[in-house]
DNA sequence: ACAGCTTTGTGAAAGCGTGCACGAGGGCTC
DNA sequence: GAGCCCTCGTGCACGCTTTCACAAAGCTGT
């Protein structure tokens, strides 16, 4: 409990890479490796060393000159960092096609987003279980989001339908919103979103794809999520 | 086909951008909007003006001075720049829960991605039929690529599983990936990678919400994809 | 105890993306 | 047909991100 308290800003894009880095850490940690350097966390993650020292030194001077980091309490630092030192129940809007998948994909429970709730509009979709969990009216989900202390809200309505439902979480209290309508939401100051679009990621991919059989120049570099190499060979 | 030959390199942001801005112009087309300004579908999109006529311009100069976009015209300009004036058939590894998800909804046909085939290594999944595709094994992925001329790809596999999964892709004769699977894959250069991890958003998210509920400072700015306001209102 | 090897932590520079501000250019009105 | 108004297209400056390069620091073996 030293210094602990004066959080650093940690950029973005540092954090938006910090729960990849968890994952490795959690895996080589599974294998028995104590230890891991810099130059190993990069190679696994498919990033640059001086990247990994620089975003790890947010979190404090952890490392050991010389030796590297020692994996299980990098794993501990990072959790609390990112605030998985605690379940964070999610409440899932809409019971389509897509929120059944999402509700039923195990990954959520086992990374410690356990699903506290699905609602939807539909009389139709009411009272079905999907998931383990049964089906409830959209009108419950001020209930449901406090009594279960839910924060975190997950969209999966039809485009059309998306505001509304965002709308709807703010109102039940919900301050982070995990959006995989293909619709722009807009939401008060202060609430945390981010989208996930299907489509347009395999629209990106469209474009590079199109761009390498019709267009002259080779240029088949500057590939957007893409790595030059990863783990493997 | 006047200068369409001398592509500019456009930025990988805006090519992030373009499927965003092209849904709503679809949108705004089929509800009979012809003509639309860079602030108007600035709001639409929740981003800055000035970018949205940025990103546009990389296009080629589309818009008149004075009185904005023909949206038709502009809907046309970029599904072309992105590749989708023809479909592209893609084909998902793994018929587990996220695949079977991924192939029973329907927002990938609609958009341009049909699902071409599905392949798993389990002999309990061969045979089935999910999305309408019967699920084949993964030795005749090359055949499938080849015969179906697709070379997008979509892994759905478990973490472990994934690498295993890229390669065979690349094996077949894929040149996109969209990986769903909680791992980092290696690809040979020259191979377009996209990475979805579930985990991973809701992580960020809740590092947002921890830092919220535990910082003394109050600064909740600077949300990660948050906009500070869209549409509606 | 000290020399040498290894790896971290970080200053500094280069590269990208964003947003402002304004000139250029086209339509509309009278 | 001339002037006004509107909106596009873009030069420029700023801030964030990435990458390089190196000094600081710890471990090991003699």
């Amino acid at each position: 409990m030293a210094g602990q308290r004066t959080r650093r800003r940690i950029p973005e894009a540092t954090v938006a890479r910090l729960p990849v880095y968890l994952r490795i850490l959690t895996e080589q940690f599974d294998d028995g490796v104590t230890n891991i350097s810099s130059e190993e966390l990069a190679e696994l993650a498919g990033v640059n060393a001086a990247k990994v020292r620089k975003d790890l030194s947010y979190l404090g001077s952890y490392g050991t000159r010389g030796v590297g980091y020692d994996v299980e309490f990098l794993v501990y630092q990072v959790q609390r960092e990112l605030g998985l030192t605690h379940d964070w129940p999610v409440v899932i809007i809409g019971a389509g096609n897509l929120g059944q998948a999402l509700a039923g994909y195990g990954g959520f429970g086992e990374r410690g987003f356990p699903v506290g709730g699905v609602v939807d509009v539909a009389p139709s979709k009411i009272g079905t279980v999907v998931g383990g969990v049964r089906v409830r009216h959209v009108d419950e989900l001020g209930q449901i989001v406090a009594s279960k202390n839910i924060s975190i809200g997950v969209i999966a309505t039809p485009g059309p339908a998306a505001q509304d439902a965002a709308d709807a979480l703010v109102a039940a209290g919900v301050t982070s919103i995990l959006n995989f309508a293909p619709a722009v939401i807009g939401v008060p100051a202060g609430i945390s979103v981010r989208k996930v679009d299907l489509a347009v990621e395999l629209q990106i991919l469209s474009y590079y794809e199109q761009r390498r059989a019709g267009g002259q120049q080779a240029g088949l570099r500057a590939v957007p999520g893409g790595r030059g190499r990863g783990a493997s060979a």
